[in-house]
DNA sequence: CCTAATTCCCTGTGATATAATAGGAATATC
DNA sequence: GATATTCCTATTATATCACAGGGAATTAGG
């Protein structure tokens, strides 16, 4: 399995702050009520978004989170890289990429490869916006 | 990351099968010291790949693995999902893919099964005869 | 029949990752 | 100064990974 529940509420999160762009900052507590996810871990996911320039928060009574920019211009594989780690489905063990004597280990190298850009490819045209308004494909 | 050693490994062996393809039966204790990867582990991954058909197991002293097709109509998708359990990257937690009141997390479905198609679509299309021969793309 | 080589099966184990929880410090608003 | 919020650093519980061990069942060859 690709995608963890960090992933996911990360994705859940970006959505219903997409969904509240332009009404100022938005509180963990609204989304985490509004998701029903705990709030506590909610946190842990959101600071991700914000280390990863996705979200700006600000701090202190009526602070909150926004988009960083506009929901157009987020797209699916950028929170799953900050989120997740990084699309790397799979990496030569002993020679990172390099030729090495683990030949048929590295057989299978130019396959992850040509996926995994597949699958960047595919996620990088997929907005947060096209995503609330059904425009996915 | 969506491959782990279970999947690597399973890789490895059926190219190291198809490599000796015609050669009768090979043993894992072979496998294990040309791939240099640990007997005792090989074997529940090999016993993944006989209970999902992608190979034929002889019993006994002599005994050993083969492949239960030609490799050019074994396809890189069976086995990972003969030993990763699916290439299900999320599935709707509550509803099971049906519609349901989780509406934000449900808006990010349609992606998730067009991205896992897409997936399926490549691996399918590369067999292990591709991979030995270097012919991927 | 006997021995050796092998697959098969079940169980255990340490390490790591995931999912979540907890407590409190820092910051800003009113 | 009270309150609401983000921010930071732990801790715990559970699951999965990557093996290891012991032995039963099976087969080939002498």
């Amino acid at each position: 399995m690709m995608i963890s529940t960090k992933g996911r509420y990360a994705l859940l999160v970006m959505i219903d702050l997409a969904q509240h762009e332009n009404q100022g900052n938005i509180s963990l507590k609204a989304i985490s009520e509004r998701q029903s996810v705990s709030m506590k871990y909610l946190e842990s996911i959101v600071s991700l978004l914000r280390e990863g320039g996705l979200v700006i928060s600000t701090r202190g009574k009526e602070g909150g989170y926004q988009l960083s920019r506009p929901a157009k211009d987020i797209h699916v594989n950028e929170i799953i890289r900050v989120t997740e780690g990084s699309l790397a489905l799979m990496a030569c063990p002993d020679c990172g990429g390099n030729s090495c004597d683990r030949a048929p280990m590295c057989l299978t190298l130019p396959m992850w490869q040509e996926l995994e850009g597949l699958i960047d490819g595919y996620l990088s045209r997929v907005s947060i916006h096209d995503l609330i308004t059904g425009n996915v494909r």
